[in-house]
DNA sequence: TTGTAGGCGTTATCAA
DNA sequence: TTGATAACGCCTACAA
């Protein structure tokens, strides 16, 4: 690979001249800058980017930390944060945790020792004594002691979903979802605001017996098994909030196997916004997030940090997504 | 952040001996270890990845350009090779290309400019003039010219799809699938070979008028109205061999949205292996890839490229998923 | 308008 | 067993 010495001895100048004509700063004689990129083009010389970094001491790629990737929703988030990132020209390395806290150290550890610029974090491990608030840290769906974070208003999302069913009619209630706690805490994520916007709304609306259905956080996929048995021990619900369309779709799935329809005997509604091929038969209705703004947000939150800026908190609001489940 | 040299000051050594410790390299008395073991923890010293690259000329990050991450089957390959890539300490940076040429090029620059070690390639673009043999690529589900490639093996796949349906006592068969061809392209994709396999095979069988119906590429979703048109335009095929379980998912959601009982009245097979929440009602009978081999494959084509040592192709074998819809 | 030299934080070589 | 010192490739004063 030819370096900017190989350039400059070979058109004949000073190595400052072809950096200068490479990054278009300081003075450089027309015809100098001709005959070096000449020469640029004749070895096809490409500066090398580890020698930027060195000296710029950043590289320019952001870390996104999640659980697995092949979440629906978060597999949106990284493709939207990947797209939108790339043209501030930041790339993205994606990292699996697996839920892990161990694995989830070892990605923080890549900021301190210069592998990557900044870290954007999605856990629900109580690690908030890991991690001192001088790192560049962004944090999605959690709240981490003075690290910045962005959210979906999934309290609003649960009082829509409540609202929705109630217009609709609905006598007995359930919400199912994941506990959204990882195995090593016991903390609140900002995701259970969904069941209690969703159970506060209803008590307003003077029911107060809800039904809660929490299985185990694992790989974000309820079992069929699980499944069966919440229908099948519930049989008087009529309105159903699940945590996503993933569990929306099982639900729907099962209730339709043992004969019950969807919405005429039973109302369901998801939460993510009833996207991808999901939807190929019946439109499952969900509260919608969009995966758009939230990487939006997040890349605001990444240049904040890199320009030293103050770093605001953002919740980014949901909507209504219509759907054929109500 | 403090570097080497404030570590050997505060230890009162020089700061080969503190390389030494960190990297375990050359004698080092005890004594002096222990001193600078302490030194580093006292003064929370990380070394600067950044300096070791400079120095090494490699990062250790492999980027993955695919069209979409989004995408069912790729967004499990990407999870596979990121958590087998770990084990090596090499990262993932994860390119969407939209499939887009612009987009690949710019990354394959990367490789250019030492912001990655090396690249693997899935693309159905006509790039291949693009690319030189002397870059570390390796591609998958294409083969391009002197560029290794880790493929299933796509033929047998459609070969066995069409041994299962005729088994079924099928009459008459359809191949439903996108042609798999990149906008800017003509060429042939490994995975057309689906399709080829099973026409072929099918042949073999006696039975040479097979459907084959062919939309064009785009985001990897089929719509919905190409899925009604080609169902409701073909009512007497009874066996359908779709180029992804995602496509299989609407054919036998429209099929039964239509009054037709899957497997009873058409039989379905779809292709990746029947994964994920698709599966919560009817699981889909498919034909198998694992992205577990193929990431694993990937990996040793890798590393094989690191290490300067000659790299095979390699066609990973599918499997039979068993499931409800033949 | 141009070139020389210093430094970014490591590791490796070589002498002590 | 240890410590100076020279790379790695680039950018940026500073001097010319």
């Amino acid at each position: 690979m030819p370096t900017i010495k190989d350039v400059a001895k070979k058109a004949g100048v000073g190595i400052a001249t072809v950096s200068r004509v490479l990054n278009d700063s300081g003075y450089v004689k027309q015809e100098t800058r001709e005959k070096v990129e000449k020469v640029i083009r004749e070895v096809g010389y490409h500066p090398n980017e580890l020698a930027r970094s060195m000296l710029r001491q950043k590289n320019h790629i952001v870390a996104f930390v999640l659980p697995n990737n092949t979440h629906l929703f978060f597999s949106e988030l990284l493709y939207e944060l990947e797209q939108i990132l790339f043209h501030d020209d930041y790339k993205v390395m994606m990292c699996n945790s697996s839920e892990e806290v161990e694995r989830e150290l070892e990605f923080i550890d890549m900021l301190k020792n210069n592998r990557v610029d900044s870290l954007i974090l999605l856990t629900n491990n109580d690690i908030e004594d890991k991690i001192s608030p001088d790192l560049p840290i962004v944090s999605f769906d959690r709240r981490l002691e003075n690290i910045p974070f962005v959210a979906s208003d999934n309290y609003a999302g649960g009082v829509m979903a409540a609202d929705l069913l109630y217009k609709q009619g609905c006598k007995r209630y359930m919400f199912i979802g994941d506990d959204a706690q990882g195995p090593q805490t016991n903390i609140r994520t900002e995701v259970s605001k969904r069941r209690v916007g969703f159970v506060e709304r209803l008590q307003e609306l003077g029911i107060g017996d809800v039904i809660t259905y929490e299985y185990p956080l694992g790989n974000y996929i309820i079992s069929q098994k699980v499944v069966e048995e919440v229908i099948r021990d519930n049989p008087e619900v009529d309105g159903i909030f699940a945590i996503s369309d993933a569990v929306a779709f099982a639900i729907i799935n099962e209730l339709e196997r043992i004969g019950k329809k969807v919405p005429k005997d039973v109302k369901v509604i998801g939460f993510d916004g009833g996207r991808s091929f999901l939807n190929s038969g019946k439109r499952i209705t969900s509260i919608g997030q969009s995966p758009r703004l939230i990487a939006k947000a997040l890349r605001n939150a990444i240049i904040d940090i890199y320009n030293g800026e103050v770093v605001p908190n953002v919740i980014v609001p949901i909507y209504y997504a219509e759907g054929d489940t109500i």
